[in-house]
DNA sequence: ACTTAGATTTCGCCG
DNA sequence: CGGCGAAGTCTAAGT
């Protein structure tokens, strides 16, 4: 990896064009041809970056101008970097660092989900996870109390994106003579408002959970009050 | 900015849980509070991270663990650095830099088409823009060469989510009586396929506009054949 | 290669 | 401060 602190003049061209005044900033280049372009506010985001695979050209000794570019389609994505000073330009050899492991991610609300369906609803047997139908899998397809169909998509935030998606699902599904009046539940973690108003309006059931509750870690919030 | 590179292993706490194995990484931490995590591969994204505010604890010199915490609502995020050994530890003062200024986003193609809406459709002539309804502003509201209304969706690259959402605005706009046979246009630089047969399966017309073209920087295609 | 859906999405605007 | 829509979204997985 190597870091340059560089007062410097940034120009993109690609999907769209934008432009840094110059300013001191620190350009990031990793060994996988990534670069990044970050200043000292801003958070997370760089000002200006380009993704890999890229081509990266240097000019001078120290560099007076970096050129990345990229190929994207027909046109060319361009990052063109002037410097007008270089305050320090140094390369670590960091070797391969280990990946991220995640955990609490929608599969895996998925997961416990599956093995314990009745929190989405009394009486819930799964009947077959990533249920196909022909424009994508729905999450759970189970039966509830009456043995009547139920198609279960989980979100660990569910906005208004996510009924639509039961909802075209649920079309699909009961096409089908045996399955037309499967049911839909939205399960998440974090259901906005209009979503909730979309669902219930269209005659989905939303039920929030909370992944420690599902692992048994704690009980659910009712018991604070049980006392 | 802070510049830090060392050996180190990171736990992420808070939305989910995530753990980093020791292994040589960059730490960056910027003067308006956010930290980053970034291996040398990777691309754009960091292996972990934390956004402003946050608080950060340091313990020992040269530092031995970084805590960078966050309130979060009802629980904290929590990213917890644990530091085998620091190979450089520099720190840049850089100042302000002036901000990214993009051109060619969905803002600008909006721009366009409010002045020159007859590339949306023949005859068109712009009623207003960003049009309310009482789930969210219409971009265009328009009357065609028959005086009749059309709403105007537009994105940047359309997909059948685009549909979707100018399907709910349609829904809802003849719920007015003045405005019952209200048509959709959906206008964006490009258009998935998928999300042009629902489209035009739902009577939605698709138009497909160049900003380049919009701006009178250069004639339509059509003009390299009409020679 | 293309499409779909998730993400600790982040970010910005507007109420 | 919360909700919603855009993003050069990025990224991984499936087809």
């Amino acid at each position: 990896m190597r870091l340059i602190v560089a007062r410097c003049e940034v120009r993109y061209s690609g999907r769209l064009t934008a432009v840094l005044p110059e300013a001191l900033r620190l350009l990031m280049i990793k060994s996988d041809g990534s670069v990044m372009v970050h200043a000292d506010t801003g958070g997370f985001k760089p000002q200006n970056w380009m993704t890999p695979p890229t081509v990266i050209e240097e000019e001078g000794e120290p560099p007076v101008r970096i050129v990345v570019r990229k190929r994207a389609g027909a046109s060319e994505d361009r990052l063109d970097i002037v410097i007008a000073e270089v305050v320090s330009d140094v390369v670590h050899d960091m070797g391969e660092a280990a990946a991220l492991e995640k955990d609490g991610v929608e599969r895996d609300l998925q997961e416990e989900l599956a093995a314990a369906p009745h929190w989405c609803g009394e009486g819930f047997r799964l009947v077959r996870r990533e249920w196909p139908t022909d424009i994508g899998p729905v999450d759970l397809m189970c039966r509830d109390a009456d043995d009547a169909w139920v198609a279960v998509e989980i979100k660990r935030v569910a906005t208004i994106d996510a009924v639509e998606q039961l909802t075209r699902y649920l079309e699909r599904i009961r096409l089908d003579p045996a399955m037309g009046a499967c049911r839909g539940v939205l399960a998440a973690q974090a259901i906005k408002p209009q979503a909730r108003v979309l669902a219930e309006s269209r005659g989905i059931a939303c039920v929030e959970v909370e992944l420690a509750v599902l692992r048994g870690e704690r009980e659910p919030d009712l018991t604070l009050f049980a006392a």
